[in-house]
DNA sequence: AATATATGTGAAAAATTTGTGAAATCTGTG
DNA sequence: CACAGATTTCACAAATTTTTCACATATATT
């Protein structure tokens, strides 16, 4: 779990840090909103912690600048009697506020509550469409071209996992560990005839699964 | 969707209130358990939002009360630390805990949970008719071509459990857990021995009833 | 260009999964 | 306690899937 504090007081980094840390958070650190705003583009961090008055570009602005690359969950610090406009908050995806001074357990408390939904929350929707490509994980049903394709199990198991981490890149052990089970033991080979299977199914959208030379696949859409 | 929303701090009112609203939630408050009992009797709320600890009547007291007459979803809060019995709370109907501090989005997040489940459990009516095939579970009657199959008391909850979930894929251990209870410590290839019953109860019918192979089964409409 | 490494693919062997009939067990009832 | 019906387990055949392996092809390295 990797954490980014943003508060241009260096007292109040120093305290949520040493506090993360002891919860065993990674930690990484911003002075403004600028640096804020390099480092959530740069890094991919699971929850950042951030004040909203700062010189150079205050939170709001810097939490909007971010969400145009990723969606990473954000907790805003605010001072008491600072009337911020939490409708405003709510349409940027901030996830909570807490109001200054605030008690270090309370703060963990509350990230580790944002983190907690993330892990249950985001899933992939159950419906999904590329092209003239319908992936139906509910149903466990694929249609090509509104025509059902006929898979094996494990060609549903490991289409629907690529499926659901598109775009992100898999090794054949990391495949392997998930679909088949961490209890397989046999050849790496296996994943290439199972995706060669896949791709025939798929027709035309075999395009969708990329080969990536010397690691392993990935959908990407 | 309407939203009673019941602490006697006004602040936490307040914050439930802009975040619900923001979400489209019409929003009505009361500020101890009296008030809440009275309110919620005489409206139909969807779901209520109550604090436990509260001056005049807490909210065990007031969610007992209002069961009396209604039926309304409850989400509970706690502060942390209030050891309140669980088990008490959900003999009572409570649906959810929310223990404070909460993120305002992790509670939008369960009370969306709560009205989703809601919306599904009415959403299959009690009769439904595929083809020839007539399906009363108000009535937990089958009929196959006007004439009535006389199933099993498994065959029909079987059934009925498959065609509430129509269409969504099944494993064996889903159905074990859902239609013979989490304490069955059976054999999963029981599920195709009623499988096979079912059909056969199903006559030309059975063709809705899908075999996943490497999965379990699904009602496919 | 030659060599080494990685991936695609067809086919056969090995393993798994499901349908089904029948036997064993359980349950409630008179 | 015996009975009938319901439920569960079991065993085996049939169908399907998974894995392995060998070789062809493609890509990278020297």
């Amino acid at each position: 779990m990797k954490l980014l504090i943003v508060d241009d007081e260096a007292n109040i980094r120093r305290v949520v840090r040493e506090y993360a840390e002891f919860e065993g958070y990674e930690t990484d650190e911003a002075a403004d909103g600028m640096e804020a705003v390099n480092k959530a583009k740069a890094n991919d961090y699971d929850i950042i912690i951030m004040d909203i008055m700062m010189p150079r570009l205050d939170g709001f602005s810097a939490c909007k600048e971010i969400r145009k690359q990723k969606d990473t969950p954000v907790i805003m610090l605010s001072a008491r009697g600072e009337e911020y406009d939490k409708l405003f908050g709510f349409e940027l995806g901030i996830d909570d506020y807490v109001v200054k001074p605030f008690s270090p357990k309370e703060l963990m408390a509350r990230i580790k509550a944002v983190c907690k939904r993330g892990e249950s929350a985001q899933q992939t929707p159950a419906r999904l469409r590329f092209e003239g490509l319908e992936v139906d994980m509910a149903g466990r049903e694929v249609y090509v071209n509104g025509e059902k394709a006929n898979m094996t199990p494990k060609e549903y198991d490991l289409f629907f996992y690529l499926v659901k981490n598109q775009n992100i890149a898999l090794t054949r052990d990391k495949l392997l560990e998930e679909v088949w089970g961490y209890d397989f033991f046999g050849d790496d080979r296996t994943v290439d005839t199972h995706i060669k299977m896949l791709r025939n199914s798929l027709g035309e959208y075999r395009k969708f699964i990329v080969t990536l030379r010397g690691m392993g696949y990935k959908f990407e859409a």
